[in-house]
DNA sequence: AAAATTTACTTTGTATGCAAAGTAAATAAT
DNA sequence: ATTATTTACTTTGCATACAAAGTAAATTTT
């Protein structure tokens, strides 16, 4: 009976991943629209927010894996949303640049947190920031485990 | 100055996304001595909670894909930690029976909830339950809406 | 300045996640 | 009893996630 710890109903770990993937999904109809995957629409959030950055900055924006942006990034290309540009003064450095109609699929997405915001009917504006309060404290320590673990 | 619901700082779900894909780095050094991924951790978790389950109770229970469990199952039978077999009744069921192999590797993973609770510093027992309670919460609301959206 | 190291990014191989199509067996409908 | 439907599971194709190896260019070291 000591080994409730390993039961999945007590599992943290078990509820994130549940959730994440249960929000990938929940994205899905919704970008439809855009024909964009969600990884995808987090790139293009970053790049809403600040344009022509390095592909080293997008990776830290968005906390995605750097083999898995190379394909995206090809992918949003593929589909108009993005050009890469090589840097004048640094070579081995690209910058992704928002295209016209990337710019403008901004104002299709614009709708998308607020659907989004409606799918979660039960949870409250403050439980929402607690949430994130919380989460960000998880992040933090799972960063600072990781980060350990790289120094040894 | 009103897209800030489009910012990625505010998403909700980009933390879970983030802290997910976290969890599933740092179980894998805790994982290498048992040589299993995170989901093949979750269906053994799964197991030794109730052992010759079908497939169909092993989905409900840990959530993950149903093509994704085939392979997963491939690889913990190749790895001999269960064996798949067929029902006696209805032969569409099969049903996962843990091998002695798979119920000793139990023994060998009951530290491994507790290594990564060191992980998490940060969080209280308090946070971490109102954690799970608003993650289910967040679970819930999804569920719901991917349940709508079955039946339209 | 040549060599060693670091930085930025891509490629590769394995393991999912997901939707959709496919298969086989049991159940329901007529 | 046949047919239609449902259920249980697998397979397929695409899109990541991840680690590790690879490449090229800039920086640091000596």
């Amino acid at each position: 009976m000591t080994d409730n710890a390993l039961k999945l109903d007590y599992q943290l770990c078990h509820r994130f991943y549940t959730v994440a993937n249960a929000f990938t999904r929940a994205y899905r109809p919704l970008l439809r629209e855009l024909d964009i995957t969600y990884p995808q629409y987090v790139v293009l959030m970053a790049l809403w927010e600040k344009d022509q950055v390095t592909i080293h900055q997008l990776l830290e924006k968005t906390h995605i894996d750097g083999g898995a942006m190379s394909l995206i990034l090809k992918k949003l290309t593929q589909k108009s949303f993005v050009q890469v540009i090589h840097d004048q003064h640094d070579k081995r450095v690209k910058r992704v640049v928002l295209s016209d109609y990337g710019k403008t699929a901004k104002h299709t997405a614009q709708k998308i947190p607020q659907q989004m915001r409606c799918n979660l009917k039960n949870i409250s504006d403050e439980e929402g920031m607690e949430l994130i309060r919380l989460i960000d404290k998880v992040s933090d320590d799972l960063h600072t485990t990781l980060c350990e673990a790289d120094t040894q």
